[in-house]
DNA sequence: CTCGCAATCTGCAACTCGTGCAGACAATCA
DNA sequence: TGATTGTCTGCACGAGTTGCAGATTGCGAG
């Protein structure tokens, strides 16, 4: 995502207005690498300007992911998360906490796919599971799988 | 998933009640490469059973994911879907229409992950969009980048 | 085979996340 | 300053899923 001022001049080229409150969203998005929810988004806004409404937080959200300026990422049940780095990543999620974290791979074009056969792709995502630090060192490395606990 | 009479078995060891409900659904997903949602598997259901209940259908998914028979997939928006293929292999969505299907990655070991510091992962999942071979003849084939080559 | 209990099924309410809508409001420009 | 839109807000609604309670039924004991 560019910076709160090169968006507000891509607004206004497109006849886009200036609220107040897109150029808070704009702020609370620049260089934020949480992949917050709306609902969190909502709730750092709210601190700042209270009264804003999530409406107005989703309708921001789906313009920007229209302009292409951040990506809307599906990784898991539960709440859509917001990424306004839109260079090529990935990411790993916490099993435990949910928490998303920016993962760049390389040598991608070394793996050998099956079965894509008359698909024709645009895309490949990868999403790492497991433990984040914080709930690796909580929980006693211990089951690797089962567990589907999701943040709040 | 296993078969329809091993699932059996294996729910009548650990004191679960064989219904008619279960066998159905059992009988619906085995060898089922459709990653279908549970509304979908309802819809089949209520063919062969009129009355079974949406219920039902999420408890017995449930069941299954939890005895790790299936697992459930949140890839885009929307509903789940739920797979009975518990092989290590990743999918293709389409963009257009939503399709899931199975492709199978080798020499996933040969790519190069930087940021994953501290991260525990106990697995990754691929995710390869685009178009599937109907809707890529339905519409105008847009051009795709080069991200997933190597089919073979 | 019948009985009785616990597991299961069903229908419905409730809940989460997101969108549609309409009237109040405000950025922009003449 | 006023007119013109686009935007914001609050609320209703919709999809997907889960919680709950009463009716039903599988299945082991007798
Ligand atoms: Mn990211
Ligand atoms: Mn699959
Ligand atoms: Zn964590
Ligand atoms: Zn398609």
């Amino acid at each position: 995502m560019r910076s709160p001022a090169d968006l507000t001049a891509a607004f206004r080229q497109q006849g886009l207005k200036i609220t107040p409150q897109r150029q808070l969203i704009f702020r609370l998005l620049h260089g934020n690498e949480e992949h917050p929810s709306a609902e969190a988004l909502y709730e750092l806004a709210s601190a700042q300007m209270p009264g804003i409404s999530l409406r107005t937080v989703y309708q921001t959200l789906t313009d920007l992911a229209s302009m292409g300026e951040l990506q809307v990422l599906s990784l898991a049940p539960g709440a859509q998360r917001f990424d306004p780095n839109v260079t090529d990543h990935h990411h790993a999620r916490c099993n435990d906490c949910g928490q998303l974290r920016d993962v760049y791979v390389e040598r991608m074009l070394d793996i050998e796919v099956h079965g894509l056969d008359g698909f024709q792709p645009d895309g490949a995502a990868i999403v790492f599971t497991g433990l984040c630090d914080v709930c690796a060192t909580t929980r006693p490395s211990a089951d690797l799988h089962q567990h589907t606990n999701n943040s709040k």
